[in-house]
DNA sequence: TTGAAAGCGCTAACAT
DNA sequence: ATGTTAGCGCTTTCAA
């Protein structure tokens, strides 16, 4: 009965009588009737529905990812959105899955930390609207990425410290390869030039982005450095490799941050609960924020029109001081 | 070309020439062809996704919510599925909210933790496999619960600490109404009953479900027994509320566990981060097992024939010692 | 104000 | 081996 059209009318609308709507809309109760949401978006030819992409959650929830998931989430409310998972096994897979979810389902896509040899432009679909958080270059021509201003942040808490009177600030940072891992270093380096302080040689190292990364790459350097002077402060590349470095400096005595600074960096709710010193991206707005966007970029689809927004988003990293943080200690200390 | 059938048909199919099928897969890859998700779910009668149905994540993500997620998606992969999240504002939203899902965009549904004044009988839907996580009392005839022994968890681990000598052992628990909350309080009082143990008066308090609540009911807790004995231990309803609770101990210069022990529930990426001794609830596996237990609904329902699995999977809940857990002191403590 | 037809993209069944 | 038809459930357009 093509009158069923009564049931999503305007209520001005002429198209039914009055006491036909009500007879309909009688029934439609009756039978418990629910529009199928597959055949209006058939014809629609939207789903109401974006997708977040993201590679496999492992056993340990990672918090950077739930955070902005929980954003994202939060914005598709906002616009009356579904939000739908789509997890890859690992960034390999994204020349296959990502062109197999442009396939209606959802209407539009947000990629999270792609990280793609080559770029994106050879296989990726033309018309689903996309937008990344902290893609690694320019992985997707037409899309826009939203980040926030690592090297910025990174920059600005290192200033802080430089001032306070750390001289000897060691730093943990990610994983070789990974340009937000890159950036913090950076910020940490032109906080150095800035100040005019050259950092000490050889306090760098690199860990993986977990807890046990940091234990791991706190040991091997303390275990180098044996009778050298112990750092005054650390600044990690992670809330988790802080906390592994922190187990680490914990379990041979020290104390944090009498004799050591540790400073994490994301602000995740972890370093929330510890109260830690840490940069803070606001990861839940960037999800929320990506969002936005991408529903710029999918009515801008629809209308036709182009999308004429910026292409890169970028939201400020600000540096958050907790209890891990204090002034350097005044009497040396030596690596144990 | 109905022929398109050439590109799901089995290799072995007699259906097309092999000629045709190359020429159909050469055009098919020529025009980057996708095939229409909501076309085939239509014909199909299903979308192979899942629905995860959960109140509002705050501002901060709930930890408890996204273990539980975290399994529902690697389950979902497993299972061939993506997952679907829908957010209410509340469980009030649910008898409008929850019908308006069961149109066919999902296969099933997950439902985390309803608390539901009415019994859902009346306004659920029939024809939608349904499992819930945690749902207080059966709310839904005909889908199958999950949930973990809470009661169980917390009886052993309260044994464990009577066994060790605590003798004055503050339970600050969930808010009142839950049936979560009641079952963890069950469990402390049974294990008191066992051991012979008369729980000292008074030694109840209830918080929300946070570390804010945690702070401010132990905070009341203290003013309220002012210049009487310290707790030997305390067995928090929550891992949030613990830490809650150990923040403000904290802050009156008391030393966990060498003053007072204190032990958490749910053992979530918090407890495992400071390795706090608590009760684990298998958050992450009860995720996954649901969409398995979804998943046979699934099948049932297509195949006709009935469910025959069990209405309600309690996983087990045990003890995990940790660092905030030790002997009772020695010497009397006051409270300040 | 209502009815009838066509089409969204796909697949299953039947006919060639 | 291939072409045709019908139908999944809905909306839009055109006719009455």
């Amino acid at each position: 009965m093509a009158a069923s059209a009564a049931l999503n009318g305007s209520q001005g609308s002429t198209r039914v009588s009055v006491e036909t709507r009500e007879r309909v809309i009688a029934a439609a109760k009756e039978l418990r009737y629910r529009p199928n949401a597959n055949a209006r978006a058939l014809t629609y030819r939207r789903t109401d529905a974006i997708g977040f992409v993201t590679t496999l959650m492992g056993h340990q929830p990672n918090t950077y990812c739930m955070e902005v998931l929980d954003g994202v989430v939060q914005g598709a409310v906002a616009a009356h959105q579904s939000t739908v998972i789509f997890t890859l096994g690992g960034w390999d897979e994204a020349p296959t899955r990502i062109p197999a979810l442009c396939d209606g389902r959802v209407d539009g896509l947000i990629v999270l930390a792609p990280r793609l040899e080559d770029d994106g432009q050879t296989w990726l679909p033309e018309h689903t609207p996309m937008v990344s958080v902290h893609a690694s270059g320019d992985w997707c021509t037409g899309g826009v990425n939203v980040e926030s201003d690592e090297e910025g942040g990174a920059y600005e808490m290192v200033r802080r410290m430089l001032a306070l009177g750390h001289r000897r600030i060691l730093h943990v940072g990610g994983p070789l390869g990974y340009p937000g891992a890159d950036r913090r270093f950076d910020g940490y380096l032109r906080a150095h030039v800035d100040a005019g302080v050259t950092p000490p040689p050889n306090h760098v190292a690199r860990a993986s982005f977990s807890a046990e990364g940091g234990r791991e790459a706190m040991e091997a350097w303390l275990q180098r450095h044996r009778g050298e002077l112990l750092p005054e402060a650390l600044f990690a590349g992670t809330d988790d490799i802080a906390v592994g470095c922190m187990e680490v400096l914990a379990a041979r005595g020290l104390n944090i941050p009498r004799d050591i600074s540790v400073v994490g960096f994301d602000h995740t709710v972890i370093a929330r609960t510890l109260h830690m010193a840490a940069v803070r991206q606001p990861l839940h707005e960037m999800g929320h924020r990506a969002v936005e966007v991408l529903m710029q970029l999918v009515m801008a689809a629809r209308g036709g029109d182009p999308y004429a927004g910026p292409s890169n988003v970028v939201l400020p990293a600000e540096p958050r001081l907790g209890r891990t943080l204090a002034e350097p200690r005044r009497e040396p200390l030596l690596v144990v």
